[in-house]
DNA sequence: CGACTTAGAGTCAACTAGACCTTTAATAGG
DNA sequence: CCTATTAAAGGTCTAGTTGACTCTAAGTCG
């Protein structure tokens, strides 16, 4: 941008889209939002949502329209924050599109709807395509595995995740969510040490939640801080699902 | 990108840009550097260098080639990752135009020369943009304090501290660059203790450094560690700098 | 030589993380 | 009613880390 639009070579006319990764945790497993393919290129195939940016539109705006079409949910209600912005020429066959990643996360969500191109949209784990028995349209897999990246390293510096948990939830609630996203075993002592300890992570709400089996579990909400300080490290370093 | 280019509402054509934050560290001041505008809009002030991206060209490529043309520095030798896309339809008026900014990191370099459509270009004192004693043209500045930001994390959990020296180094230049880059006054002792135990962070070379006046310290190379695990906190919260 | 300056090593108390144990509050079954 | 089972919640203990601080080493300058 420090140069003018006159000059020896032109710039590239290109098109933005907004991918999104979607996470969620269903019973202990990460899952991704995919969508399948309904138009060509890859069609079929499966693939993150996304659709193209329109005129006039904000990048983030984009995102958070896309998420409300996919998803149909209201997005002021996730977290959404922008991942990477992928521009490889010939990422996608249909010329120079560069695409902007955001990552989304949030509580076990209603079954999505078929988004307005997608044939069908489904939560899928994780795991299964780490693990190479699905494949992604497009440049989509790296993505995926960025977003991952970003979201482990969330957990760890903020707290982020709580926004994963339908309020109001326990402490082995929020254990769950990172022992999912981490593929690591905690020790539930000391993880709640560790939360409670963190001025603002989590407030009590004064209730209990009776489970099928076992003593009763304090419930909370969200608390007001948004840093962890100090951070919760991911020290064992067993690695379920094949991580960067 | 997962819709077809036939759709009700065609997606948006646009431009798309590479923005450089290039930090250095010259007598304990963290720099940027900054060109003076040559051309409209904003001539004359002072902005990040970059360029538009062109005709098959990735992202990573443009901001490696913008780098050499603008400081005519060999890209490979620096630093360089994406930090973030700015897109807000009215960031720049000469039409829709995407930055994909970049921050770079480099040991005090060469003074730039003036790239092509540049007037000028010069090392400026972070310092004197974030005091308002300077106003960056379109949103560089926020671009600036995004890159900062991420600096700042980058030096707690990396070792790209190192790429800020000129080898060989000695712990006390290593120290200077965490005090630069956070504004903040560290312990020679203990910060001497974190870097010497953290595996991997700096080679001894097995000489030393004559000052002008005091014991000679001990050279170092870079380690081959990227990674600092456990990282190196910024605790004592004083900001000299009135970042985030 | 002695004052001065910076590098580098060491000390110590406070704190933290990880491993592990104990108690508590519920259910299920005899 | 009593006991086993389960998971929550809380406690203990040790090893390691941090931050503040002191002390020694190796040079220069006058």
């Amino acid at each position: 941008m420090s140069k003018t639009i006159h000059q020896r070579r032109p710039p590239a006319s290109l098109t933005a889209a907004v991918d999104l990764v979607i996470f969620t945790v269903r019973d202990g497993q990460l899952h991704v939002l995919l969508i399948e393919r309904g138009n060509m290129p890859y069609r079929g195939e499966a693939a993150l949502p996304g659709g193209f940016v329109r005129d006039g539109e904000a990048l983030d705006a984009a995102a958070r329209r896309e998420l409300r079409e996919e998803t149909g949910v209201a997005g002021d209600s996730l977290h959404l924050e922008q991942l990477h912005a992928y521009g490889d020429p010939g990422r996608d066959p249909r010329g120079r599109i560069i695409s902007i990643a955001y990552l989304a996360l949030g509580p076990d969500l209603p079954m999505p709807r078929a988004g307005t191109d997608a044939s069908a949209a489904h939560w899928i784990p994780v795991s299964s395509i780490l693990e190479g028995q699905l494949t992604l349209a497009f440049d989509h897999e790296k993505i995926l595995r960025d977003g991952l990246e970003r979201a482990r390293s969330q957990l760890e510096h903020t707290t982020i995740a709580a926004a994963f948990c339908k309020e109001p939830f326990t402490i082995a609630d929020l254990r769950q969510i990172y022992e999912a996203v981490w593929g690591l075993p905690l020790d539930p002592s000391n993880f709640r040490r560790k939360v409670m300890k963190t001025e603002g992570f989590v407030m009590p709400i004064g209730e209990r939640r009776l489970p099928d089996v076992g003593r009763p579990a304090a419930l909370f909400r969200r608390g007001l801080a948004e840093t962890l300080t100090p951070p919760l490290t991911r020290s064992g370093s067993v690695d379920l699902q094949g991580g960067t």
